[in-house]
DNA sequence: ATATTTTTAGACATACTTGTCCAAATCGTC
DNA sequence: GACGATTTGGACAAGTATGTCTAAAAATAT
């Protein structure tokens, strides 16, 4: 009875292994070839299986998209809730310690490969399956969104910015994080983390410029 | 001989007419649909033509990507290039008209119909055809900033604004614009003229507050 | 009114994809 | 070594897409 376990696991481990290389390689061809263009001949090529343990695993295409987009999704919400908890709340250099969580933030959420593959298939698949991304919609941005202003409101709170709108604010903290690499990130180019650094840096500069006090005793 | 051009340009007219019709029809199919998914039935059909006029016209899929590209990145630069000559050079209200300016930005370049299909269109097909894009790439977003740069190097040499760098502060900019407007734009909500005047008023207000001066005399 | 050109509708061959089925092979466990 | 389950490779039917071809129809210029 006691060992019954064991087997259980040593398959399921087997299962999971081949569902993970099949679910990345389904994200890679997702987001390369779009849902239509999309081959699952290539997707279990490329996962190093047979078409039919595609099948057997997820079933139908679109149920493969489904399962892709939550993997990703989940991954992406994960990114971020660590990369909050980071965040400088009682900063000593509060102008250094923004642009290293900036580029933190840039690392792990936005320009690594999720976020890359969350940006394109919301992009591609997004008008057409609205129901995949609610959760996100709900859940994601808003959500970073908030955390980020509570954030700022409590360096307000405790004199180190001047704030009108703490929710506006953490908007567009992240469009100016985003300012410059808008371009590499429309052309799927990657972004050297020098490049990350210098974007980091003139946002927080900028951000600072707009919001910043003369630093409190 | 006189009359011989008539012929030419009534012709030429008709050919032209569902040129633009089948342009327009393909636009939106690819948008919608990716390059992939996109069928040449439908955009007859949406052209209101038959399927062997859209060969006639094109020849190849391929060909009728890159011909759609190709108007719609013509149209975007022409929309660039007239609301960039709408800048304030010689404001009275400075942040008033700023907004304005950003308003007309977004209605005419970002948040139309075809900053939709461009911004969509690269996202799906840029990686797989770089060279469609290359000329826009190039003459698209870098002549834009450069255009913009100029202007904000003008008004800190007239006193309104105290620029380290005007590029990085035109990029700014646009990255400020648009910071309320992402999730709408990635998801492809409409966004009203109510939204885009706040988004610019914020994003204004946050440009200014980081670069602006006392009003010159 | 006629002649020329474009457009149309449909048939057509070719090719590709999805999803299923099945027998053989493989793998890990007892 | 044998058993059970999973995986595999290939065959298969059904559907759909592209791109070509043809003859008839329509539109336009002369």
């Amino acid at each position: 009875m006691t060992p019954a376990i064991a087997p259980d696991i040593a398959v399921t481990r087997s299962h999971t292994a081949k569902r993970h290389s099949i679910l990345d390689a389904a994200a890679g061809v997702f987001c390369r070839e779009g849902f239509a263009g999309a081959n699952i001949d290539l997707i279990a090529a490329e996962a190093g299986v047979s078409r039919q343990t595609v099948y057997n695993h997820h079933g139908d295409k679109e149920n493969l998209l489904v399962a892709v987009v939550r993997e990703i999704t989940e991954r992406i919400n994960a990114g971020v809730f660590e990369t909050l908890a980071t965040f400088p709340d009682k900063p000593v250099d509060l102008e250094a310690e923004l642009v290293e969580f900036a580029v933190r933030l840039n690392q792990n959420c936005m320009c690594n490969r999720d976020g890359k593959f969350l940006r394109k298939l919301l992009q591609t698949e997004g008008e057409r399956y609205p129901d995949l991304f609610a959760g996100w919609r709900e859940h994601g941005p808003a959500k970073t969104w908030a955390a980020l202003a509570a954030r700022f409101a409590r360096l307000a709170l405790s004199g180190w910015l001047d704030l009108d709108d703490p929710d506006v604010a953490a908007r567009q903290f992240l469009a100016l994080v985003n300012a410059d690499l808008q371009m590499a990130m429309i052309f799927g180019d990657t972004v050297s983390e020098e490049q990350l650094r210098a974007a980091a840096t003139n946002a927080v500069r900028c951000f600072l410029r707009a919001y910043g006090k003369p630093r409190p005793a």
